[in-house]
DNA sequence: GTTAGTTCAGTTGAAAGCAATATTATCGGCTAC
DNA sequence: AGCCGATAATATTGCTTTCAACTGAACTAACGA
């Protein structure tokens, strides 16, 4: 009797801490986790496929540029893909002549040159050159023997291409396209992804074409698909009955809402698992998800604020203050009033009002503040700034700022 | 009531200044021949 | 002699300022019925 009573009590303590476990592995919902199964892109997948097959026979494919907004799975199914390549080719005994090099632009600090970016691309042939000192040309041509030194067939992925061009210009990338007409034993196969549509028509027109010669588009996906791809996460990453089909319904709508990124999805999952499993909740409820929302949400705008510059900041701040004392249709000459003092207190030097009125806008294209030109007739012509956000949000911006600005 | 003109309070665009970085050119030292 | 790395010289950026033209509706004044 004594004797079961133990084990009961271990039972009981041992089932108390599994049944507080909401995840059961919580890495799966995260963006590096790849999963083998990609619900509602077999389309996509299948066509990248086919355009890159003639690789495996030691023919030269077409340049794909890959465009679809943000989570709609793009770096996803192309890594995928790529993958499923390279270990065909090397099953069938064609894998040292095949090399894929895969370049985020988007990792700014990395690659926002021409010459880091082929730096990065030399490095991941496992060569060296130096952080500085070489001119450009001289890094082509190297990566151009590096190229040709062997029968080759390369595919470079440039993820986030756009950002690259933004920063850069396509000088870039017309050289990369020219360069297979020198190559003798090698080809080079280009693969752009973007998720912005209009990128592409603002290059180039020699380069547009060469890059371009075959498109792929990732459409959103919609609520239904969002929630079946949840539904494959949830598997993975939570225990059984953790996460109820209501739930999944809901963040798959959510995301939806959000043109459809299944990032955000995911976000909206592991954010409130993390929050049902702090509160010391068995399950995640629906409540937990609009905690979460709120809470990616609070953080987004935290982190843009926090990244933005001092003389930005000093101008959110004077914003804050003039809604603080309750001042209503607030336009750009009360904020500068207001600036200047700030700037004073904190010993800046204060910008012209003609930047402030460019940072109040910026601050309007971050999604902070709402900034509208509105025309007071007579009494002229300004932006009228609004703030809605929750007081919440505007009270940790404050505190943000506590340690650095009066 | 309508129309034409004013006016205000910034907005917007372009050009130019300036400081911080990045890139290129040059030079001296070192190694190998 | 030729190569390497360091340093000076030059170019490019990114952020600002300066200048000036532009804006659009409230307000005014003149107009005409």
């Amino acid at each position: 009797m004594e004797f079961m009573a133990q084990i009961s009590l271990n039972e009981i303590f041992k089932n108390y801490i599994e049944k507080r476990k909401i995840f059961k592995q919580k890495d799966t919902l995260s963006i590096q986790f790849t999963p083998d199964n990609i619900p509602h892109r077999e389309k996509q997948i299948l066509q990248i496929g086919m355009i890159l097959a003639p690789i495996l026979r030691g023919e030269k494919p077409s340049n794909i540029f890959i465009y679809g907004k943000t989570g709609t799975g793009k770096s996803l199914c192309t890594q995928h893909t790529l993958s499923k390549l390279l270990e065909t080719a090397k099953n069938n005994g064609v894998g040292n002549e095949l090399k894929v090099v895969y370049i985020n632009c988007k990792m700014n600090k990395v690659s926002d040159t021409e010459y880091r970016v082929l730096s990065q691309i030399i490095t991941s042939f496992g060569e060296e050159v130096p952080f500085t000192g070489l001119p450009t040309n001289k890094l082509y041509q190297k990566f151009y023997n590096l190229l040709d030194a062997k029968k080759q067939n390369a595919i470079l992925v440039l993820d986030e291409i756009d950002a690259l061009v933004d920063k850069i210009g396509d000088n870039i990338l017309y050289n990369l396209t020219r360069i297979n007409q020198h190559l003798k034993n090698s080809k080079l196969t280009i693969i752009g992804i973007s998720n912005n549509i209009s990128f592409i028509n603002n290059l180039d027109p020699r380069v547009k074409s060469s890059l371009s010669e075959e498109e792929i588009i990732f459409p959103p996906y919609n609520a239904n698909e969002l929630k079946d791809i949840l539904t494959e996460r949830v598997a993975y990453a939570f225990n059984d009955g953790v996460v109820s089909p209501a739930v999944i319904a809901k963040c798959a709508a959510l995301a939806a809402q959000e043109h459809g990124d299944a990032r955000r999805a995911l976000d909206l999952l592991r954010v409130a698992g993390e929050i049902a499993e702090r509160m010391g909740s068995d399950i995640v409820t629906e409540e937990h998800v609009d905690t979460a929302e709120k809470k990616l949400d609070t953080d987004k705008v935290l982190e843009v604020v926090r990244n933005q510059p001092k003389q930005s900041q000093c101008v959110l701040l004077s914003i804050l203050k003039l809604v603080k004392n309750g001042a209503k249709g607030i336009q750009t000459g009360d904020i500068y009033d207001v600036y200047l003092d700030v700037c004073k207190k904190n010993h800046l030097k204060p910008l012209t009002q003609r930047r402030v009125s460019d940072l109040i806008s910026e601050l309007d294209t971050f999604g902070i503040v709402n900034a509208r030109v509105i025309s007071k007739g007579r009494y002229g012509r300004t932006r009228e700034i609004k703030i809605d956000l929750s007081k919440d949000v505007i009270e940790k911006i404050e505190r943000l700022f506590a340690a650095e600005l009066i």
